[in-house]
DNA sequence: ACAAAAGTGTTGGAGATACACCCATGA
DNA sequence: TCATGGGTGTATCTCCAACACTTTTGT
Protein backbone atom coordinates (compact mmCIF):
# COMPACT_ATOMS: atom_id res chain seq x y z
CA UNK A 1 0.00 0.00 0.00
CA UNK A 2 2.67 2.70 1.20
CA UNK A 3 5.60 1.12 -0.84
CA UNK A 4 7.69 4.31 -1.76
CA UNK A 5 8.44 4.11 -5.50
CA UNK A 6 10.20 6.41 -7.76
CA UNK A 7 7.28 7.44 -10.25
CA UNK A 8 5.33 7.57 -6.64
CA UNK A 9 7.01 9.04 -3.56
CA UNK A 10 4.45 9.59 -1.26
CA UNK A 11 3.45 13.10 -0.33
CA UNK A 12 2.84 15.97 -2.95
CA UNK A 13 3.68 13.89 -5.54
CA UNK A 14 1.48 11.48 -5.39
CA UNK A 15 -1.67 13.15 -4.58
CA UNK A 16 -0.98 15.71 -8.20
CA UNK A 17 -4.18 17.47 -8.68
CA UNK A 18 -6.85 16.44 -11.32
CA UNK A 19 -9.61 17.72 -13.23
CA UNK A 20 -12.97 15.27 -13.48
CA UNK A 21 -15.26 16.25 -15.65
CA UNK A 22 -18.44 14.86 -17.22
CA UNK A 23 -18.89 13.83 -21.14
CA UNK A 24 -22.45 12.84 -22.48
CA UNK A 25 -22.99 10.36 -25.62
CA UNK A 26 -26.88 11.44 -25.94
CA UNK A 27 -28.08 9.16 -28.39
CA UNK A 28 -31.09 9.82 -30.52
CA UNK A 29 -33.41 7.93 -32.63
CA UNK A 30 -35.53 9.64 -35.65
CA UNK A 31 -37.03 6.79 -36.70
CA UNK A 32 -34.92 5.54 -39.31
CA UNK A 33 -31.04 5.97 -38.18
CA UNK A 34 -29.13 6.36 -34.58
CA UNK A 35 -27.33 9.61 -34.51
CA UNK A 36 -24.92 11.38 -31.59
CA UNK A 37 -25.37 14.78 -30.62
CA UNK A 38 -21.86 16.32 -31.35
CA UNK A 39 -20.91 20.52 -30.11
CA UNK A 40 -19.07 22.20 -32.25
CA UNK A 41 -16.83 24.82 -30.54
CA UNK A 42 -14.93 27.76 -31.57
CA UNK A 43 -11.90 28.70 -30.83
CA UNK A 44 -12.16 32.57 -29.42
CA UNK A 45 -11.70 34.85 -32.24
CA UNK A 46 -12.43 32.16 -35.36
CA UNK A 47 -15.73 31.47 -36.91
CA UNK A 48 -17.83 28.81 -36.49
CA UNK A 49 -16.78 27.92 -39.97
CA UNK A 50 -12.83 27.64 -40.03
CA UNK A 51 -11.51 23.85 -40.10
CA UNK A 52 -9.55 24.63 -36.43
CA UNK A 53 -13.29 24.20 -34.93
CA UNK A 54 -13.17 21.63 -31.59
CA UNK A 55 -15.89 18.84 -32.62
CA UNK A 56 -16.81 16.67 -29.32
CA UNK A 57 -19.43 15.00 -27.17
CA UNK A 58 -21.30 17.51 -25.15
CA UNK A 59 -19.10 18.02 -21.46
CA UNK A 60 -17.91 19.84 -18.74
CA UNK A 61 -16.05 20.39 -15.87
CA UNK A 62 -17.58 19.11 -12.27
CA UNK A 63 -18.68 22.12 -10.31
CA UNK A 64 -17.59 22.21 -6.84
CA UNK A 65 -20.99 21.49 -4.80
CA UNK A 66 -22.15 19.21 -8.00
CA UNK A 67 -22.43 15.49 -8.05
CA UNK A 68 -21.64 13.51 -11.33
CA UNK A 69 -25.27 12.89 -11.86
CA UNK A 70 -25.91 16.34 -11.61
CA UNK A 71 -23.25 17.62 -13.57
CA UNK A 72 -24.45 15.27 -16.75
CA UNK A 73 -27.91 16.32 -16.10
CA UNK A 74 -27.33 19.86 -16.20
CA UNK A 75 -25.12 19.11 -19.55
CA UNK A 76 -27.51 17.53 -21.16
CA UNK A 77 -30.37 20.88 -20.17
CA UNK A 78 -28.31 23.52 -21.01
CA UNK A 79 -28.52 21.66 -24.73
CA UNK A 80 -31.86 20.45 -24.96
CA UNK A 81 -35.62 21.94 -22.94
CA UNK A 82 -36.42 18.48 -22.19
CA UNK A 83 -36.99 16.97 -18.66
CA UNK A 84 -36.82 13.50 -17.78
CA UNK A 85 -34.31 11.89 -20.05
CA UNK A 86 -32.74 8.96 -19.74
CA UNK A 87 -29.52 8.93 -18.19
CA UNK A 88 -26.73 6.18 -17.43
CA UNK A 89 -22.76 6.54 -16.06
CA UNK A 90 -21.08 3.83 -18.14
CA UNK A 91 -17.23 4.21 -17.72
CA UNK A 92 -14.47 6.45 -16.73
CA UNK A 93 -11.60 7.43 -18.81
CA UNK A 94 -8.42 8.29 -16.83
CA UNK A 95 -5.35 7.67 -19.24
CA UNK A 96 -2.86 9.63 -19.08
CA UNK A 97 -2.31 10.30 -22.25
CA UNK A 98 -6.29 11.18 -23.48
CA UNK A 99 -5.11 14.51 -24.63
CA UNK A 100 -2.40 14.14 -27.24
CA UNK A 101 -3.42 16.41 -30.04
CA UNK A 102 -1.82 19.89 -30.38
CA UNK A 103 -5.33 21.19 -31.57
CA UNK A 104 -6.84 19.91 -28.36
CA UNK A 105 -3.99 21.17 -26.53
CA UNK A 106 -4.65 24.42 -27.36
CA UNK A 107 -8.51 24.26 -27.16
CA UNK A 108 -7.70 23.63 -23.69
CA UNK A 109 -5.12 26.38 -23.25
CA UNK A 110 -7.69 28.85 -24.00
CA UNK A 111 -10.35 27.65 -22.33
CA UNK A 112 -9.43 26.14 -19.29
CA UNK A 113 -7.80 27.77 -16.32
CA UNK A 114 -5.53 24.78 -15.50
CA UNK A 115 -4.85 23.58 -19.03
CA UNK A 116 -1.78 21.55 -18.21
CA UNK A 117 -4.21 19.52 -15.79
CA UNK A 118 -4.73 15.76 -15.80
CA UNK A 119 -8.64 15.07 -16.76
CA UNK A 120 -10.12 12.26 -15.92
CA UNK A 121 -13.75 12.13 -17.46
CA UNK A 122 -16.97 10.46 -16.26
CA UNK A 123 -18.65 8.90 -19.15
CA UNK A 124 -22.50 8.89 -19.24
CA UNK A 125 -24.95 8.19 -22.34
CA UNK A 126 -28.94 9.63 -22.62
CA UNK A 127 -31.63 8.26 -24.87
CA UNK A 128 -33.28 11.06 -26.64
CA UNK A 129 -36.29 9.98 -28.90
CA UNK A 130 -35.38 12.70 -31.75
CA UNK A 131 -39.04 13.77 -32.95
CA UNK A 132 -39.15 15.56 -29.56
CA UNK A 133 -36.31 16.91 -28.70
CA UNK A 134 -36.17 20.93 -29.12
CA UNK A 135 -32.42 21.94 -29.74
CA UNK A 136 -31.78 25.20 -27.28
CA UNK A 137 -30.61 27.85 -29.70
CA UNK A 138 -26.93 27.91 -31.03
CA UNK A 139 -24.58 30.64 -29.23
CA UNK A 140 -21.75 32.45 -30.78
CA UNK A 141 -19.66 30.16 -29.58
CA UNK A 142 -20.98 26.86 -29.61
CA UNK A 143 -23.45 24.69 -31.82
CA UNK A 144 -25.50 21.27 -30.99
CA UNK A 145 -25.87 19.27 -34.14
CA UNK A 146 -27.11 15.30 -34.87
CA UNK A 147 -24.80 13.11 -36.76
CA UNK A 148 -25.37 9.58 -38.01
CA UNK A 149 -23.77 6.74 -35.78
CA UNK A 150 -22.57 5.06 -38.97
CA UNK A 151 -20.36 8.67 -40.19
CA UNK A 152 -18.92 10.50 -37.36
CA UNK A 153 -15.82 12.69 -37.85
CA UNK A 154 -13.02 12.41 -35.98
CA UNK A 155 -13.48 14.09 -32.68
CA UNK A 156 -11.35 15.88 -30.03
CA UNK A 157 -9.54 13.66 -27.29
CA UNK A 158 -10.37 10.31 -26.67
CA UNK A 159 -14.17 11.03 -27.78
CA UNK A 160 -14.49 8.34 -30.43
CA UNK A 161 -13.17 6.09 -28.11
CA UNK A 162 -15.65 7.02 -25.67
CA UNK A 163 -18.14 6.90 -28.41
CA UNK A 164 -17.48 3.51 -29.14
CA UNK A 165 -17.70 2.35 -25.49
CA UNK A 166 -21.23 4.43 -25.07
CA UNK A 167 -22.89 2.07 -27.59
CA UNK A 168 -21.41 -0.90 -26.73
CA UNK A 169 -22.81 -0.62 -23.12
CA UNK A 170 -26.37 0.58 -24.96
CA UNK A 171 -26.28 -2.46 -26.17
CA UNK A 172 -25.50 -4.61 -23.56
CA UNK A 173 -28.25 -2.94 -21.35
CA UNK A 174 -31.12 -2.60 -23.83
CA UNK A 175 -30.90 -6.61 -23.58
CA UNK A 176 -31.64 -6.26 -19.67
CA UNK A 177 -33.76 -2.78 -18.94
CA UNK A 178 -36.80 -1.67 -20.59
CA UNK A 179 -34.49 1.43 -22.15
CA UNK A 180 -35.18 1.08 -25.68
CA UNK A 181 -38.96 2.71 -25.32
CA UNK A 182 -36.99 6.43 -24.59
CA UNK A 183 -35.28 6.29 -27.74
CA UNK A 184 -38.83 6.06 -29.21
CA UNK A 185 -41.13 8.89 -29.65
CA UNK A 186 -44.73 9.04 -28.00
CA UNK A 187 -46.42 7.35 -31.16
CA UNK A 188 -44.70 4.55 -32.94
CA UNK A 189 -45.05 2.44 -35.57
CA UNK A 190 -44.03 -1.46 -35.22
CA UNK A 191 -41.72 -0.50 -37.95
CA UNK A 192 -39.76 1.79 -36.11
CA UNK A 193 -39.36 -0.16 -33.31
CA UNK A 194 -38.15 -3.13 -35.55
CA UNK A 195 -36.03 -0.91 -36.86
CA UNK A 196 -34.33 0.55 -33.70
CA UNK A 197 -34.14 -3.12 -32.48
CA UNK A 198 -32.16 -4.42 -35.29
CA UNK A 199 -29.60 -1.52 -35.22
CA UNK A 200 -29.48 -1.71 -31.50
CA UNK A 201 -28.80 -5.42 -31.41
CA UNK A 202 -27.06 -5.12 -34.70
CA UNK A 203 -28.82 -8.24 -36.13
CA UNK A 204 -31.85 -8.75 -38.59
CA UNK A 205 -35.40 -9.88 -36.93
CA UNK A 206 -37.99 -11.89 -38.12
CA UNK A 207 -40.78 -9.41 -38.68
CA UNK A 208 -43.67 -11.87 -37.96
CA UNK A 209 -41.81 -13.62 -34.38
CA UNK A 210 -40.92 -9.77 -33.63
CA UNK A 211 -45.04 -8.64 -34.03
CA UNK A 212 -45.96 -11.81 -32.01
CA UNK A 213 -43.41 -11.10 -29.22
CA UNK A 214 -44.47 -7.06 -29.13
CA UNK A 215 -48.03 -8.13 -28.95
CA UNK A 216 -47.45 -9.91 -25.13
CA UNK A 217 -45.83 -6.72 -24.00
CA UNK A 218 -48.20 -5.22 -22.22
CA UNK A 219 -46.99 -2.05 -21.83
CA UNK A 220 -47.33 -0.84 -25.62
CA UNK A 221 -50.42 -0.42 -26.98
CA UNK A 222 -52.20 -0.03 -30.03
CA UNK A 223 -53.69 3.70 -30.53
CA UNK A 224 -56.47 4.61 -32.51
CA UNK A 225 -55.02 6.04 -35.32
CA UNK A 226 -52.92 5.56 -38.85
CA UNK A 227 -49.81 6.83 -39.88
CA UNK A 228 -50.28 9.56 -42.89
CA UNK A 229 -48.95 11.34 -45.54
CA UNK A 230 -46.18 8.18 -46.38
CA UNK A 231 -45.77 6.27 -49.69
CA UNK A 232 -47.39 2.87 -48.59
CA UNK A 233 -49.74 1.71 -46.87
CA UNK A 234 -49.59 3.87 -43.38
CA UNK A 235 -48.74 2.17 -40.45
CA UNK A 236 -51.02 1.20 -36.91
CA UNK A 237 -49.35 3.41 -34.28
CA UNK A 238 -48.63 2.44 -30.55
CA UNK A 239 -47.41 3.87 -27.83
CA UNK A 240 -45.90 2.87 -24.29
CA UNK A 241 -47.34 2.89 -21.02
CA UNK A 242 -45.56 2.33 -18.06
CA UNK A 243 -47.57 -0.13 -15.84
CA UNK A 244 -48.50 0.48 -12.75
CA UNK A 245 -48.69 -2.05 -10.76
CA UNK B 1 -22.72 25.57 -21.96
CA UNK B 2 -21.23 28.61 -21.37
CA UNK B 3 -23.74 30.06 -18.93
CA UNK B 4 -22.53 31.63 -15.08
CA UNK B 5 -24.06 30.77 -12.33
CA UNK B 6 -23.02 32.15 -9.01
CA UNK B 7 -22.63 28.51 -7.71
CA UNK B 8 -19.94 28.41 -10.82
CA UNK B 9 -18.89 31.01 -12.36
CA UNK B 10 -16.27 30.59 -15.23
CA UNK B 11 -12.79 30.53 -13.96
CA UNK B 12 -10.81 28.90 -10.98
CA UNK B 13 -13.78 28.26 -8.55
CA UNK B 14 -15.30 26.11 -11.98
CA UNK B 15 -12.48 23.80 -12.03
CA UNK B 16 -11.55 22.94 -7.89
CA UNK B 17 -8.88 20.46 -8.01
CA UNK B 18 -9.87 16.68 -7.22
CA UNK B 19 -8.24 14.06 -6.00
CA UNK B 20 -9.02 10.69 -8.26
CA UNK B 21 -8.52 7.08 -6.37
CA UNK B 22 -9.41 3.71 -7.23
CA UNK B 23 -11.18 1.61 -4.79
CA UNK B 24 -11.27 -2.24 -5.46
CA UNK B 25 -13.81 -4.77 -4.37
CA UNK B 26 -12.52 -7.91 -3.69
CA UNK B 27 -14.75 -10.87 -4.14
CA UNK B 28 -13.73 -14.08 -2.98
CA UNK B 29 -15.04 -17.57 -2.84
CA UNK B 30 -13.99 -20.31 -0.75
CA UNK B 31 -16.06 -22.89 -1.94
CA UNK B 32 -18.78 -22.09 0.56
CA UNK B 33 -19.53 -17.99 0.88
CA UNK B 34 -18.46 -15.53 -0.74
CA UNK B 35 -16.42 -12.88 0.76
CA UNK B 36 -14.77 -9.48 0.47
CA UNK B 37 -10.85 -8.55 1.27
CA UNK B 38 -11.03 -5.35 3.57
CA UNK B 39 -8.10 -3.37 5.24
CA UNK B 40 -7.61 -2.48 8.61
CA UNK B 41 -5.43 0.02 8.88
CA UNK B 42 -4.52 1.97 12.40
CA UNK B 43 -3.86 5.52 12.46
CA UNK B 44 -0.33 6.32 13.13
CA UNK B 45 0.68 6.19 16.86
CA UNK B 46 -2.53 3.65 17.65
CA UNK B 47 -2.70 0.39 17.74
CA UNK B 48 -4.55 -2.23 15.55
CA UNK B 49 -6.59 -3.49 18.28
CA UNK B 50 -7.63 0.40 18.52
CA UNK B 51 -11.58 1.00 17.72
CA UNK B 52 -10.32 3.69 16.09
CA UNK B 53 -8.91 1.72 13.01
CA UNK B 54 -10.13 2.25 9.26
CA UNK B 55 -11.65 -0.72 7.65
CA UNK B 56 -12.31 -0.10 3.98
CA UNK B 57 -12.16 -1.57 0.75
CA UNK B 58 -8.70 -1.50 -0.59
CA UNK B 59 -7.99 1.50 -2.59
CA UNK B 60 -5.70 4.34 -2.99
CA UNK B 61 -4.77 7.81 -5.35
CA UNK B 62 -3.82 7.60 -8.83
CA UNK B 63 0.11 8.03 -9.42
CA UNK B 64 0.92 10.54 -11.82
CA UNK B 65 1.61 8.50 -14.70
CA UNK B 66 -0.67 5.44 -14.44
CA UNK B 67 -3.84 4.91 -15.84
CA UNK B 68 -7.26 3.83 -14.30
CA UNK B 69 -6.83 0.32 -14.88
CA UNK B 70 -2.73 0.20 -13.70
CA UNK B 71 -4.28 1.61 -10.77
CA UNK B 72 -6.16 -0.85 -9.73
CA UNK B 73 -3.44 -3.42 -10.45
CA UNK B 74 -1.15 -1.72 -8.21
CA UNK B 75 -3.49 -2.29 -5.64
CA UNK B 76 -4.66 -5.38 -5.86
CA UNK B 77 -0.71 -6.65 -6.43
CA UNK B 78 0.24 -5.13 -3.11
CA UNK B 79 -2.45 -7.19 -1.48
CA UNK B 80 -1.82 -10.83 -3.34
CA UNK B 81 1.03 -12.16 -5.16
CA UNK B 82 -1.14 -13.27 -7.80
CA UNK B 83 -0.92 -12.35 -11.37
CA UNK B 84 -3.73 -12.32 -14.58
CA UNK B 85 -6.27 -11.39 -11.71
CA UNK B 86 -9.44 -10.80 -13.49
CA UNK B 87 -10.63 -7.32 -12.93
CA UNK B 88 -13.10 -4.56 -13.77
CA UNK B 89 -14.10 -0.97 -13.51
CA UNK B 90 -17.36 -0.96 -12.56
CA UNK B 91 -18.65 2.86 -11.51
CA UNK B 92 -17.19 6.28 -10.35
CA UNK B 93 -18.16 7.74 -7.10
CA UNK B 94 -17.76 11.43 -6.58
CA UNK B 95 -21.00 12.66 -4.35
CA UNK B 96 -19.34 15.91 -2.89
CA UNK B 97 -20.75 14.63 0.52
CA UNK B 98 -18.67 11.43 0.35
CA UNK B 99 -16.62 11.69 2.96
CA UNK B 100 -19.12 12.62 6.06
CA UNK B 101 -17.92 11.12 9.32
CA UNK B 102 -15.43 12.91 11.49
CA UNK B 103 -13.39 9.55 12.00
CA UNK B 104 -13.29 9.71 8.08
CA UNK B 105 -12.05 13.46 8.20
CA UNK B 106 -9.39 12.57 10.49
CA UNK B 107 -7.81 10.23 9.15
CA UNK B 108 -7.42 11.58 5.73
CA UNK B 109 -6.16 15.00 7.64
CA UNK B 110 -3.18 12.33 8.82
CA UNK B 111 -2.42 10.81 6.14
CA UNK B 112 -3.24 12.40 3.11
CA UNK B 113 -1.15 15.91 1.27
CA UNK B 114 -4.40 17.64 0.56
CA UNK B 115 -6.97 16.00 3.33
CA UNK B 116 -9.77 18.52 2.25
CA UNK B 117 -9.91 18.19 -1.53
CA UNK B 118 -12.82 16.45 -3.40
CA UNK B 119 -12.06 13.18 -3.96
CA UNK B 120 -13.97 10.88 -6.83
CA UNK B 121 -12.50 7.45 -7.12
CA UNK B 122 -13.49 4.98 -9.43
CA UNK B 123 -14.78 1.57 -8.61
CA UNK B 124 -13.07 -1.82 -9.65
CA UNK B 125 -14.23 -5.25 -8.49
CA UNK B 126 -12.09 -8.18 -8.80
CA UNK B 127 -12.48 -11.75 -8.84
CA UNK B 128 -10.20 -14.56 -6.59
CA UNK B 129 -10.07 -18.15 -6.28
CA UNK B 130 -9.53 -17.82 -2.46
CA UNK B 131 -7.79 -21.38 -2.39
CA UNK B 132 -5.38 -19.76 -4.54
CA UNK B 133 -4.89 -16.55 -2.53
CA UNK B 134 -1.58 -15.45 -1.03
CA UNK B 135 -1.92 -12.60 1.47
CA UNK B 136 1.40 -10.58 0.84
CA UNK B 137 2.78 -10.00 4.52
CA UNK B 138 0.35 -7.49 6.90
CA UNK B 139 2.61 -4.55 7.48
CA UNK B 140 2.67 -2.90 10.96
CA UNK B 141 0.05 -0.21 9.84
CA UNK B 142 -2.38 -2.67 7.85
CA UNK B 143 -3.26 -5.58 7.33
CA UNK B 144 -5.90 -7.10 4.54
CA UNK B 145 -8.52 -9.50 6.13
CA UNK B 146 -11.28 -11.73 4.73
CA UNK B 147 -14.91 -11.03 5.24
CA UNK B 148 -18.04 -12.62 4.65
CA UNK B 149 -19.80 -10.47 2.04
CA UNK B 150 -22.72 -11.54 4.62
CA UNK B 151 -21.73 -9.94 7.45
CA UNK B 152 -19.46 -6.68 6.38
CA UNK B 153 -19.57 -4.22 8.96
CA UNK B 154 -19.54 -0.42 8.96
CA UNK B 155 -16.88 0.73 6.17
CA UNK B 156 -15.07 4.06 5.55
CA UNK B 157 -15.97 6.49 3.49
CA UNK B 158 -19.06 5.72 1.09
CA UNK B 159 -17.31 2.21 0.89
CA UNK B 160 -20.93 0.10 1.53
CA UNK B 161 -22.80 1.25 -0.92
CA UNK B 162 -19.66 0.87 -3.02
CA UNK B 163 -19.48 -3.10 -2.55
CA UNK B 164 -22.99 -3.48 -2.64
CA UNK B 165 -23.26 -1.27 -6.21
CA UNK B 166 -19.96 -4.13 -7.13
CA UNK B 167 -22.37 -6.87 -6.04
CA UNK B 168 -25.08 -5.74 -8.11
CA UNK B 169 -22.64 -5.23 -11.12
CA UNK B 170 -21.33 -8.70 -10.81
CA UNK B 171 -24.34 -9.98 -10.37
CA UNK B 172 -25.30 -8.93 -13.57
CA UNK B 173 -22.19 -9.33 -15.60
CA UNK B 174 -22.31 -13.05 -14.46
CA UNK B 175 -25.04 -13.90 -16.87
CA UNK B 176 -23.60 -12.14 -19.72
CA UNK B 177 -19.45 -13.04 -19.65
CA UNK B 178 -17.75 -16.30 -18.73
CA UNK B 179 -16.82 -14.17 -15.47
CA UNK B 180 -17.77 -16.87 -12.66
CA UNK B 181 -15.16 -19.57 -13.37
CA UNK B 182 -12.50 -16.46 -11.82
CA UNK B 183 -13.68 -17.51 -8.47
CA UNK B 184 -13.40 -20.99 -8.88
CA UNK B 185 -10.50 -22.47 -7.66
CA UNK B 186 -8.19 -24.83 -10.62
CA UNK B 187 -10.21 -28.10 -9.59
CA UNK B 188 -13.46 -27.81 -8.35
CA UNK B 189 -16.80 -29.58 -7.60
CA UNK B 190 -20.02 -29.71 -9.19
CA UNK B 191 -21.42 -28.48 -6.04
CA UNK B 192 -19.28 -25.50 -5.37
CA UNK B 193 -19.78 -24.55 -9.02
CA UNK B 194 -23.81 -24.84 -8.15
CA UNK B 195 -23.10 -22.96 -4.66
CA UNK B 196 -21.41 -19.97 -6.23
CA UNK B 197 -24.29 -19.83 -9.05
CA UNK B 198 -26.88 -19.76 -6.81
CA UNK B 199 -25.22 -16.94 -4.19
CA UNK B 200 -24.40 -14.88 -7.40
CA UNK B 201 -27.85 -15.36 -9.03
CA UNK B 202 -29.43 -15.47 -5.34
CA UNK B 203 -31.56 -18.37 -6.10
CA UNK B 204 -31.98 -21.86 -5.68
CA UNK B 205 -31.21 -23.95 -8.72
CA UNK B 206 -32.01 -27.74 -9.82
CA UNK B 207 -28.77 -29.75 -9.25
CA UNK B 208 -29.68 -32.21 -12.13
CA UNK B 209 -30.95 -29.42 -14.65
CA UNK B 210 -28.00 -27.61 -13.37
CA UNK B 211 -25.52 -30.47 -14.02
CA UNK B 212 -27.25 -31.36 -17.28
CA UNK B 213 -26.40 -28.10 -18.44
CA UNK B 214 -22.42 -27.90 -17.13
CA UNK B 215 -22.34 -30.91 -18.99
CA UNK B 216 -23.08 -28.68 -22.33
CA UNK B 217 -20.41 -26.47 -21.49
CA UNK B 218 -17.54 -27.52 -23.66
CA UNK B 219 -15.10 -25.53 -20.85
CA UNK B 220 -15.95 -26.91 -18.36
CA UNK B 221 -13.96 -30.67 -18.13
CA UNK B 222 -14.10 -33.87 -16.14
CA UNK B 223 -10.52 -34.59 -14.08
CA UNK B 224 -9.98 -38.23 -13.36
CA UNK B 225 -9.46 -36.93 -9.71
CA UNK B 226 -11.90 -37.31 -6.85
CA UNK B 227 -12.12 -35.13 -3.11
CA UNK B 228 -10.84 -36.77 -0.63
CA UNK B 229 -11.17 -36.08 3.60
CA UNK B 230 -14.42 -34.98 2.98
CA UNK B 231 -17.58 -36.77 5.13
CA UNK B 232 -19.76 -37.59 2.63
CA UNK B 233 -19.35 -39.53 -0.89
CA UNK B 234 -16.42 -38.21 -2.53
CA UNK B 235 -17.35 -35.87 -5.61
CA UNK B 236 -15.57 -35.76 -9.18
CA UNK B 237 -13.39 -32.80 -9.30
CA UNK B 238 -13.59 -30.67 -13.02
CA UNK B 239 -11.55 -27.92 -14.23
CA UNK B 240 -12.43 -25.22 -16.52
CA UNK B 241 -10.29 -24.64 -19.97
CA UNK B 242 -10.35 -22.23 -22.29
CA UNK B 243 -11.37 -23.11 -25.68
CA UNK B 244 -8.85 -22.28 -28.30
CA UNK B 245 -11.22 -21.75 -31.59
C1' DA C 1 -26.21 -47.39 11.49
C1' DC C 2 -26.36 -42.89 10.37
C1' DA C 3 -25.44 -38.34 8.43
C1' DA C 4 -24.22 -35.73 4.48
C1' DA C 5 -23.67 -34.57 0.04
C1' DA C 6 -23.03 -36.95 -4.74
C1' DG C 7 -25.02 -38.63 -8.57
C1' DT C 8 -28.61 -39.85 -12.13
C1' DG C 9 -33.52 -39.45 -16.64
C1' DT C 10 -37.87 -38.53 -18.21
C1' DT C 11 -41.76 -35.87 -19.43
C1' DG C 12 -44.78 -31.85 -20.59
C1' DG C 13 -45.15 -27.16 -21.78
C1' DA C 14 -43.44 -22.77 -23.25
C1' DG C 15 -40.95 -20.27 -26.16
C1' DA C 16 -38.01 -19.67 -30.29
C1' DT C 17 -37.41 -20.21 -35.25
C1' DA C 18 -38.47 -20.67 -40.03
C1' DC C 19 -41.22 -19.40 -43.69
C1' DA C 20 -44.57 -16.57 -48.16
C1' DC C 21 -48.16 -13.98 -49.57
C1' DC C 22 -51.69 -10.11 -49.89
C1' DC C 23 -52.77 -5.05 -48.68
C1' DA C 24 -53.17 0.05 -48.70
C1' DT C 25 -51.27 4.19 -50.10
C1' DG C 26 -48.90 8.11 -52.98
C1' DA C 27 -46.55 9.09 -57.06
C1' DT D 1 -49.54 0.41 -62.35
C1' DC D 2 -45.80 0.35 -59.64
C1' DA D 3 -42.92 0.83 -55.68
C1' DT D 4 -42.87 0.72 -50.81
C1' DG D 5 -43.33 -0.88 -46.41
C1' DG D 6 -47.56 -2.86 -43.56
C1' DG D 7 -49.72 -6.74 -42.00
C1' DT D 8 -50.85 -11.79 -41.00
C1' DG D 9 -50.60 -17.87 -39.06
C1' DT D 10 -48.76 -22.44 -38.68
C1' DA D 11 -45.62 -26.29 -37.91
C1' DT D 12 -41.41 -27.73 -35.82
C1' DC D 13 -37.79 -27.81 -32.65
C1' DT D 14 -35.24 -26.54 -28.74
C1' DC D 15 -34.95 -25.23 -24.18
C1' DC D 16 -36.54 -25.08 -19.45
C1' DA D 17 -38.92 -26.71 -15.25
C1' DA D 18 -40.54 -30.17 -12.31
C1' DC D 19 -39.67 -34.14 -9.89
C1' DA D 20 -37.32 -38.80 -6.07
C1' DC D 21 -34.41 -42.21 -5.18
C1' DT D 22 -29.75 -44.67 -4.79
C1' DT D 23 -24.62 -44.29 -3.78
C1' DT D 24 -20.34 -43.57 -1.27
C1' DT D 25 -17.72 -42.12 2.25
C1' DG D 26 -16.36 -40.90 7.48
C1' DT D 27 -17.72 -41.22 12.16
Amino acid sequence: MMTKTPNAPNGDAASIPFDVSVDNVVFGFDGDILQVLLIRQGLPGEDMESDRFHMAVPGDLIYPAESLDQAAYRILSNLTSLEGIYLKQFHAFGAPGRVFEEKDREWLRRMRPHPERRVVTIGYYSLVAMAEYEPVPSSFASRAEWCPLADLPRLAFDHNAIVAAALEQLRADVQQENLIFELLPEKFTLGQFQRLHEIILDKELDKRNFRKNVKKMAEVVALDEKQEGVLHKPAQLYTYRKLED
